[in-house]
DNA sequence: ATGAAAGCGCTAACAC
DNA sequence: GTGTTAGCGCTTTCAT
């Protein structure tokens, strides 16, 4: 009942009040908190009795003035609430907490203003480094900005040569999927979600790919084959899909640029009356929740997001450490999660 | 060239260095850049320059020491990648950034231990708020701790005295989910995740709504319709019905617990050549991604969480602002959002 | 093994 | 309108 001064700050216990109830310096306390060896016991279990006593907590941005670290990283993505970014926090963040640091998480809603906050606010010393996939924003844009605090980029946007870069080879992944489905016999291969100005180069890659695999196997290669949306996102992808059909365009397998235009194929097809995979192969991209749990279950293209995050931490905890080589790029492995709709019938 | 030191700290830009730049104290620099109005044009000019001239950004952290306001919340739930709190987190990460906070998502992993953590670095003065969704922690621990940083639950956990807490009125939404099966003319509907040992409340709220919908409108009340789980998720929820259909129960409607559940019910009834809806409706809850891009496409009860959102940071800014009366419960509206697991066939 | 004191970079009270 | 200065709470040489 003493000090419930509605707990604002101000009466909070300091390093001070501990040194002066244990007869000790402040040197001596802070010591015992940074589990400094060369303390003699009795004067461990006198400051330590103390800090109990008083429920003492390190002012951690105290420290972080007196340290210049904060032990903080951003993660700056588009949104948060898209399954393959939701699945990337998840890994980092746990990554992330098995090293010690904590995450701010940053959208940037694919709004090139806050694309370029990011880069900003990595000068205002509040993490210790960021981690970043742009959408928007220019590659020499970002090489412009003084290198201030270490970076990770992430995905196929922009790759300045000052910063390091962690991706998947998305044209070999979009092969391995594309052979998998030309094994199957499969030979009008759709691609779906050639997405109309796109501003990263992920979709491009994976239509290279696309063609690279139709190509070497001889296969179908027709314009009619590849449909085109407007933006991301399963509404896009549902409306252009059915005006593909509507327009007389026939597939047996459709190659989808993610999840999200996969799942666009499973609703049209359905609504078309074809089966998947009998008539109709799936194959999305990214392996998220959507591509585990919908039925038919979802096969897709399966970025190891657990290395993707091993990998970034790895490079930043490098430049943390005050590497400053010129970027370096990373590629990580993939694999295909084989579900149902890619399943061989019989 | 010049300070290219790998961009370590220490050779930062300081106020100091603009004042001595321009030729004018600190506080004169500090109050161009908190457009402090009393500051003659002239001078605001020449600071300014300098500002940019030396490409100046105040050190945050330096500036939450002397402040005590860090600006900075904490967001602590179970797994970020699920799709009920990935949508939660867009939502209260955006409704934060207008607010002028930034988000530090700590992830529980449904982890008693790092629950407590939670409730411990709270006095750690990080952040000056923490949005928690308990689900192991007990009422009574948080209830203990000194309330040192405004605090608000989510969820229907833990829920002491002396935090705010905001969730929706579980029982109501489970009878208005009931009701519309019920309207609809099914009379067997299931409860599918009647999760054992579920550390919340969640499912105890929800059978309870189920129950008394059931009971108002003189339908089927059979033990035999409530298939329990031994887990959350969609792998225990698709053993769990299996199993309940292999021993016989049949159903013309399933109320799900969440929309896992309801993946998994799709799932199964799919596999069993049920028909949804014309031979079994199905309702989740949360209104995910799954929801609306599963094929059929799912009816969910939706929590508005926008207004979540909303109320979540007028509580936290209220007791942020030094108000510590009791702790508030606020209810939060919610809708059903009818797709096609609940269409009236024909 | 422990203590004293000088910062870390900013804010805000108080002078001028 | 602008300058001085004393903190914010911790770390960290440098003594002892």
């Amino acid at each position: 009942m003493s000090d419930m001064k509605s707990g604002r700050p101000g009466n909070r216990v300091r390093l001070e009040d501990v040194a002066k109830l244990a007869g000790v310096s402040m040197k001596t306390v802070s010591n015992v908190v940074h589990d400094y060896p060369h303390v003699s016991a009795t004067t461990r279990e006198r400051v330590q009795a103390a800090i109990d006593q008083l429920g003492y907590r390190p002012n951690l941005t105290a420290r972080t003035l007196a340290t210049g670290r904060t032990g903080m990283l951003a993660l700056a993505i588009p949104e948060i609430d898209q399954p393959y970014f939701a699945d990337l926090a998840r890994h980092i963040g746990e990554e992330a907490t098995r090293r010690g640091y904590r995450i701010i998480v940053e959208q940037t809603l694919k709004d090139l203003e806050a694309e370029r906050a990011v880069i900003r606010d990595r000068e205002e010393g509040l993490v210790d480094g960021v981690i970043f996939q742009p959408v928007r924003i220019d590659t020499m844009e970002i090489a412009r900005l003084r290198p201030d605090t270490p970076l990770v980029l992430l995905g196929e946007g922009a790759r300045p040569l000052t910063a390091d870069h962690v991706m998947i080879d998305n044209v070999a992944a979009a092969r391995d999927g594309m052979d998998l489905l030309l094994r199957q016999g499969r030979r009008r291969i759709g691609f779906l979600g050639m997405v109309r100005r796109d501003p990263t180069q992920s979709t491009h890659l994976r239509l290279l790919g696309y063609q690279e695999s139709l190509l070497a196997a001889d296969a179908i290669s027709d314009p009619a084959l590849v449909v085109e949306t407007d933006w991301f996102g399963v509404d896009d992808g549902i409306t252009a899909l059915r005006a593909a059909l509507d327009a007389g365009a026939r597939f047996d397998a459709l190659f989808c640029r993610d999840d999200l235009f996969a799942m666009a194929a499973l609703r049209v097809l359905d609504r078309a009356g074809l089966r998947v995979p009998d008539d109709v192969a799936v194959l999305g991209w990214d392996d998220t929740a959507l591509a585990r749990y919908s039925t038919p279950a979802l096969s897709s293209i399966s970025p190891d997001k657990a290395a993707i995050a091993r990998t970034t931490l790895d490079l930043l905890e490098d430049r943390m450490a005050g590497f400053d080589g010129v970027g370096r790029h990373r590629t990580v492995a993939h694999a295909i999660a084989e579900r149902d709709t890619t399943a061989v019938s019989g």
